[in-house]
DNA sequence: GTCCGCGTACTAGGATACAAGTGCGGCACA
DNA sequence: TGTGCCGCACTTGTATCCTAGTACGCGGAC
């Protein structure tokens, strides 16, 4: 009889595949290759340490998130930013979280809540530290624990994938005192409304949480004219 | 000075690539690679008269969409269908074209509503031919169209990227007397709220039209045991 | 001095060759 | 006859080779 089914799920997440794109996705979305920077698959696999075939395979999936712009024969190229992308990625995300927070809301246990509650505190911690690398860490994982409650995790995997752009303007993004603050008194009104049961407060509060990055970008886009596109 | 934007477009949207995606995608989403089961990718190479390469992209892009598992010196296997997943493509769509469809409703001039109409005049007629095929690529061409209105249409790609599963649960739906009337009727709805600029009304037909589809599930499931993992 | 045209060096796309690892069947043995 | 082990055939992962096609620069003609 055929095989249909694969007796051993491999979980081994640390592939050397997987590694190559998080590290390709990580220096792109960072600047450190900036917007608009020609790209070799050859030199890429000499840096990475393997060949092309890696490489491309990972740049492919770059070009589903329009991260990469691949020109046949031309070269591959780190997409420019637009507004226009950053305002999809921005709508992707606000669609699906909230809707993702209203099921959250009512769904959300007293351990989810300890949980949420855990996070809020770290987030205070690495605010206080001026830790600005821990938060965002802690912000993710929030997103993405808020996301689970909904049952539906792939709203955080979808919304992640969808959001290069929007997390390229985040990390040019200078750090302006009091915004962690901000963000961490935001985050614990989005919690408190889980935590009350209601829907309609939880997406309001995440809705206008989500729509703060956007207020940041006429700033990025004056302070990195040439990452941008012109529109 | 180094070239940083290329300057010929590729617009020729039908590579060989592009079509060995495309064409793997229908037979698994129309089940004639049925779930569970497993592929080669010598085999589907020889098949389809290309080498690995392209092949491998192609899975690449389908397991980003839950449609293939690759396990690792094991084999490539047409995913089962599980209803965790159809559950999250409902969710994912629900969640994108909600938010469009509100847009849509306060952006759609006169042209676009002429093109709607049209549309909805194309199925009525397809609805009097019982053209089963013709309906659903105007079924989807409105979809799309509505989600264009938005200013965002990047959502109708993603949605579709995101329903493999819930596409190959319409496709195993049989014609039921009366589906096709049903349908252009929720359709009609759907775009007489957006013509009358009215967001919630278009939202609230919209969610209703999309949870028409999930009703079939336990019938498709009870027809098609084998392709459905057990929960 | 300016402009046109060809050659070179690069690009990505694809095909092929090699490596590492798995499942299954057949064979030896109790 | 039942059972355990070993080897083969197959899988995907990776590396390398070849091909078609583009941009750019140099050289010659005007």
């Amino acid at each position: 009889m055929e095989l249909r089914i694969p007796l051993s799920e491999r979980t081994s997440g640390g592939s050397a595949r997987e590694r190559v794109y998080a590290m390709l996705r990580e220096a792109i979305v960072s600047a450190e290759l900036e917007p608009g920077r020609r790209l070799s698959e050859n030199e890429l696999g000499e840096r990475l340490g393997v060949s092309r075939t890696p490489i491309r395979e990972a740049l492919v999936r770059l070009r589903d998130e329009r991260l990469v712009a691949i020109a046949p024969q031309l070269g591959t190229f780190v997409t420019l930013i637009s507004t226009q992308a950053v305002g999809d990625a921005h709508f992707v995300r606000e669609a699906l979280e909230c809707s993702a927070i209203r099921l959250a809301a009512t769904r959300a246990r007293d351990g989810d809540l300890a949980a949420l509650q855990a996070n809020l505190a770290a987030q205070s911690h690495a605010e206080a530290d001026r830790d600005a690398t821990a938060f965002d860490g802690l912000d993710d994982a929030l997103h993405k624990t808020l996301c689970g409650l909904s049952g539906h995790a792939i709203a955080w995997d979808l919304s992640r994938r969808a959001n290069g752009h929007l997390d390229r303007v985040r990390r040019l993004s200078l750090p302006e005192p009091g915004y962690l603050g901000e963000m961490v008194a935001e985050h614990r009104s989005v919690v408190a409304a889980v935590a009350q049961g209601d829907p309609d407060a939880a997406e309001a509060a995440l809705r206008h949480h989500l729509r703060m990055v956007l207020s940041s970008l006429p700033a990025i886009q004056a302070a990195h004219p040439h990452y941008f596109e012109e529109s």
